[in-house]
DNA sequence: ATTGGCAGTCGGTAGACTTGACTGCCAGAC
DNA sequence: GTCTGGCAGTCAAGTCTACCGACTGCCAAT
C-alpha cells in the first residue's frame, strides 16, 4: 500500500493529481507547523500563508480530512496530519532539507577526525546522527558475508578448547570457541589451522560449506568440530553490528510515558531493529511512517533510513527513529550525509589516520565484482527468510 | 553484601545507637511502604504496625525529620525518606531480600542454558538482571589486563596496513589496525609476528612495555609501529565490555520526563557508567544512594553494585540503576545472584555447551597467583586515578 | 511517656463558569 | 461557481470556588 504511492511518483503522474494545488499547499502548511509546534493547526494560522480566507481553508481542510490526510483530535480543535498526510508530505511536498552550516561542519569534522576500528567509528557515528537530529539513531554496519578471508587460526585455550579466529579482508575478526571433545596437542591444531587457511583464504566466509578432509584422523576430527561451529554461525552474527545512538532523545519526543517505554523496549532488541531497517530498505522506502513498517509498538514512530554502500552494494544502513511528526527534510538530509560519510570512510578502511587510500587500488576488480553479486544474493535471501521464515539456511 | 553494614556492626556499636528501636521501626515502615506505593506515608498508616498511636508516630516522625531521615514534600503530607533515610534502611533495617521462586529459577535456568562467547553471555545477563528487577542493569566484564597472551598475529590487509590480532587465554581477542607507513611484504609481517609471539606469549598484555628489537631493520620498523599502537591502547579498551540492559524500565521509574532523559543520557556514556561502578565498588559500598556517588544527573537514582570475581580477584561488576526508592533487598539479592552466576560461569569459560570444567585444573597455580596480584595492582591504580578523592566514606 | 482530641495546613478533586480557538454552515459578494 | 465574512455551536483548557481528606503540630489528660 505504501509502496504503491511511492511507485506512483515514477509513473509520471503529477503529484497534484491526487491533491489540487491549494490542498497541497494547505497540507504542507499544516504538516510544517505541526512538526514545529506539536500543536493542532487551525485554519486561521495558515489563512494568511495560503492567500485565502480562513473559511476557505476550513473547507479545504474538511476535504483533506475526508480524504484521510488530516484528522482532528476533537471537534473544535485544529487539524493534525495523519500518517497518510505525512506520507504525502514526504513524497511530494517536502523540500529537500538542508542542514545548518554548523551541523554540516560537525559532520565533516567528525569524518575528518574519526579514526580507529570500524566498530568504534560506527558507534560514534550513531551518536553523531542522534546529536544532529535530536532523535534516536541506528547504524548497522555492513555484514562480513562477502569479505574475503585473510587468515584462519586455531589457538588452544585449554587442552580441549580452542579458539577459532578468522580475519577478514575488511579488518573484521570473527572468533568462535571450539569444543574439541578431547585433549588435543597444539601440533594437531596447527595442522588443522593450516588446512583451514588453505581452503578459506581468499574466499568469502559464507561461500564455504564443506571442509575437505585431510586424511589425518585427529586433524579431521578437529576440522569436523570447526565445521559444526561454522554451521551454527549466521543468525546471531548479523546483529553484532547494531549501534543505537541517543535513545534518550526519545524520552522527550513523546508525551505518553508508555510510548517511550515501548519504543525504548524495541530499541533494546537489536534483532528487531535490524529487521526493521532491512524491511524498510527492502521495500525501496527510505521513510516508513506510523504503521507502514508493520511493527505495532512503533506505530507512533517514523523511521528514516539511508543505505550504506560499500563498493557498490548495500551492506549496511543508517536509520533515524523519531515521532511521526519528525522533521523529515532535516532527518533525510542528516541520514544521507552520515550514510555517505560512512560509505566513504568504509571504502577507505582499514586505514589508520587521515589519508585514506581507496581500497580499490589494492583489490582486483573481479574480486569486487564477485563480492557484489554475492552480497546481493545474501541480502535478498535474508529478506525472504525474515518475512516468511522460508527455508532454513542452506 | 553491604560492606558498610558489616563494618559498622564490626565496630561493636549497636545499630540502634543512632536511632532507637522505635524510630528504626518507624523508619523501616516508612521506607518499605514508600518503596511499594511511591506515596508519602502518613502516621496513621503505620500506627498499627508500630503498636503505638498515630500521635506517637507523628512525634517520632518529627524527630526523624529533624535528624534528616525523612522529609515532607509539603506540609500536611506524609513523610518520604531522604537519601540518609534510605541509607540507614539499607545498612541496618533491610532484611536480606529473597527473590521469588520463579525468579530464582529464571536465573539458574539462564546460567544452565547460556552458552557461547563471553560477550554474548554478559549482554544477555544484563537483560536478565533488568528483567528480574524491572530497573536498568549494567554488566561490566572483567578486563583483560591480566590474561595471558596465547597468540599474536599480524595479518596484512592492504600493502601498507596490517591487523594486529592478539588472542588471550580467557578467549578474548583484541585487534588493532597498524598503519605500516610503507608497503610491507607478508614475510616481514610474519617475522615481526614471530618476534611478538615469542615475547608476548605467556605474559599479560599490560605487563609488556618495550618491544625488543630483532636486528632486521624492516622487521623492527614494523615492531615500532606495533609498539605505537599498543601504547595507545588502554583508556578506550576498558569500556569495551559494558552492557546495559533494560534502560526502557527507567521510563516508568521516574515521573519527571526530564529526569528520564537525563538518566538515559548518562547510561549512553559507557565511560561514565564504568567509572561510576568502579567508584562505588572501590569505596567498599555496594549501594550508592542519591548523591553518594557524586554524579549530579543521577541524584535521583540509586545504584546497587556487586562485584564479579574470577579466580579470586575482582574483574568486573554488575550494577542495578533505579530510582532511590528502589526495592533494595530485592535488588541486592538479584545483583548478588547474577554476579555469582557470572563469576561461576566465567571460571568455567571458555567452554562451549553445558559441562563446565573448572579452568583451575588446566592452569598452573602460580600463573593464577601472578594474575591475582597483577589484577589487584591494576584495579587499585584505576581507582586512584579515577576517584582522586581518597576515601570520603569510611 | 503516651495518648486522644482538636485546630490548622494544604493538596487534590469536583463543579460551575469563562475564555478562546476551533469548526460547520449559510447567505451574500465577486 | 467560487470565495468570503459572519454566526452559532462545540469543546478543551483555564479559573475560581468550595470542599473533602489526609496530614501535621500542639496540648491537655492519663
Amino acid at each position: 500500500m505504501s509502496d504503491t504511492k511511492h511507485r506512483r511518483q515514477g509513473l509520471g503522474e503529477p503529484a497534484e493529481r491526487d491533491l489540487d494545488q491549494r490542498k497541497a499547499t494547505i497540507l504542507q502548511a499544516v504538516v510544517s507547523r505541526y512538526i514545529g509546534t506539536a500543536q493542532p493547526v487551525g485554519s486561521q494560522q495558515i489563512a494568511g500563508a495560503a492567500g485565502v480566507s480562513s473559511a476557505t481553508v476550513r473547507a479545504e481542510m474538511a476535504a483533506l480530512e475526508g480524504d484521510g490526510y488530516l484528522t482532528q483530535p476533537h471537534t473544535s480543535a485544529g487539524r493534525i496530519p495523519t500518517d497518510k498526510g505525512y506520507r504525502f508530505f514526504v513524497d511530494h511536498l517536502a523540500r529537500p532539507g538542508v542542514l545548518g552550516q554548523a551541523q554540516r561542519q560537525q559532520v565533516s569534522q567528525f569524518f575528518d577526525q574519526v579514526h580507529g576500528e570500524m566498530e568504534e567509528m560506527l558507534e560514534r557515528a550513531s551518536g553523531l546522527l542522534a546529536d544532529l537530529t535530536s532523535y534516536a539513531a541506528v547504524v548497522v554496519g555492513p555484514g562480513h558475508e562477502s569479505a574475503e578471508v585473510r587468515s584462519v587460526q586455531l589457538v588452544g585455550l585449554e587442552p580441549r578448547v580452542a579458539l577459532l579466529v578468522v580475519v577478514l579482508a575488511d579488518g573484521a575478526v570473527e572468533k568462535r570457541t571450539v569444543d574439541l571433545g578431547e585433549d588435543t596437542p597444539d601440533a594437531v591444531l596447527d595442522g588443522a589451522a593450516a588446512a583451514l587457511q588453505s581452503q578459506f583464504c581468499g574466499h568469502a566466509l559464507s561461500t564455504l560449506a564443506p571442509i575437505a578432509q585431510t586424511g589425518d584422523p585427529s586433524c579431521d576430527r578437529v576440522l569436523a568440530r570447526v565445521e559444526d561451529v561454522l554451521a551454527r554461525r549466521g543468525e546471531d552474527d548479523q546483529y553484532d553490528h547494531v549501534f543505537v545512538g541517543g535513545p534518550s532523545h526519545l524520552a522527550l519526543a513523546f508525551d505518553a510515558v508508555e510510548t517511550v517505554r515501548g519504543v525504548l523496549g524495541i530499541l533494546e532488541q537489536e534483532m528487531v531493529v535490524v529487521n526493521l531497517l532491512r524491511e524498510v530498505l527492502g521495500r525501496g522506502l527510505s521513510v516508513a511512517i506510523g504503521t507502514e513498517h508493520g511493527y505495532e509498538p512503533l506505530a507512533s514512530c517514523a523511521v528514516v533510513v539511508a543505505p550504506v554502500s560499500v563498493e557498490g552494494y548495500e551492506g549496511g544502513a543508517v536509520g533515524i527513529l523519531g515521532p511521526t511528526r519528525m522533521n523529515y527534510p532535516e532527518a533525510l538530509a542528516a541520514a544521507t550525509l552520515v550514510s555517505d560519510g560512512i560509505s566513504e570512510r568504509l571504502a577507505g578502511l582499514p586505514v589508520v589516520g587521515g589519508s585514506a587510500s581507496r581500497s580499490d587500488l589494492h583489490r582486483p576488480r573481479s574480486g569486487a565484482g564477485a563480492k557484489g553479486t554475492n552480497a546481493q544474493a545474501t541480502t535478498s535471501s535474508r529478506m525472504r527468510v525474515k518475512g516468511g521464515r522460508g527455508r532454513a539456511r542452506g
